[in-house]
DNA sequence: CAATCCATTTCACATTTGTTAAAAACGACT
DNA sequence: AGTCGTTTTTAACAAATGTGAAATGGATTG
């Protein structure tokens, strides 16, 4: 609960006793490498965070390839957006790439969240419409560009993260074929 | 103003003083081909609805390429975001791609609609998630897809659109080169 | 009408990426 | 160490897209 209380304080002040009602509020989750947070038809009624551990979103398109929306890591929320505010079923998966921990959101919570926190709907807003924005931002600067420069960029955006996510999933979310990605680190490891 | 109005309703009910006082309030802007609501280095402090044209968002990219990030139309909010939430520089083009018309909310105005609009927050919290909701997705899905399959993709996510964009802007939107749109069609309307 | 400007198309060739299949590397487990 | 299953790499060829330059077409203007 550590790290979710401390990302929290990052935008609004706590006291013990809000915290304490946090704490009794939300539960915690831990997760296998390929376990679900949610999979394609259920209900998503929780929203996670991101204590440890990396997860992707994904789901299969026409030609049935998997292929990974994105990635997220410590200190994110992660949720199917969509499914979670109008109550729809989601349409994709959400599945923990390595051991991960994660803070529990249950809808009930979230809906108390304002009770505990004064400030919560604000900070929700900001907090959602920052990720969108981002997630925006470098998806569109993706399309079009070259296999290399995708594969770079995604380096430098998240240079932490290469390493954890075996290749095929990081292809499928730089929408390459993994041989190609193959190719592409080979080029640029030697020069 | 009477489009804006309509498009206000499907969200939440107006009453004739309501109106009277968001048409006291609001003002319209007529523009023609090629010119600027916002340029890049500019603060923004409007919001836009169109109520009549073709927008489209763009920024120079590192080779000094146009980049095109997305189009907007009818009935739809125009701003840069990041650039009016957060009071800092544009750093991308915003310019009307036909005659066009738009009700403009000074940032004044705009703070000022919720006591016109009671719901005005939640109102406008839902459009702007859904908003970005829709660009991320079609972006994402846009990544690794073929010239071909993104051109047709854009053909009926937006059936009206292409015909009213000079082909240079719509190619950059996908990512491909002017040639390469150019040969597409080609092949398209043939067979 | 000719002249001009701009958007679009066309073409030949270069480069990148996909495809298919196989080999190699790696990890988990016995 | 040996085996199984999975991930990653390699390779040869095919297909798609970029590149650069030129031709075409349409609209506007003098």
């Amino acid at each position: 609960m550590e790290s979710f209380i401390q990302y929290l304080k990052s935008f609004t002040p706590l006291y013990a006793d809000q915290i304490d009602a946090l704490t009794a509020l939300l539960t915690l989750e831990k997760l296998q490498p390929n376990e679900y947070l949610l999979e394609v038809g259920m209900y998503c009624n929780k929203i996670a965070f991101i204590q440890q551990g990396v997860f992707r979103i994904y789901f299969y398109n026409n030609e049935g390839e998997e292929i990974t929306r994105y990635f997220l890591a410590e200190n994110q929320f992660v949720v199917d957006l969509n499914a979670f505010n109008n109550q729809v079923v989601s349409s994709e998966y959400i599945q923990s790439v390595t051991d991960s921990e994660v803070v529990i959101l249950s809808r009930t919570a979230f809906d108390q969240m304002s009770t505990i926190i004064p400030e919560w709907d604000k900070v929700i807003k900001a907090i959602t419409e920052k990720a969108l924005m981002e997630k925006l931002f470098n998806r569109s600067n993706m399309v079009g560009q070259s296999a290399k420069s995708k594969y770079l960029d995604f380096l430098t955006t998240h240079p932490k993260l290469a390493n954890r996510i075996p290749l095929g999933h990081l292809a499928s979310y730089l929408g390459i074929k993994q041989q190609s990605l193959s190719r592409i680190r080979k080029e640029i490891v030697l020069p």
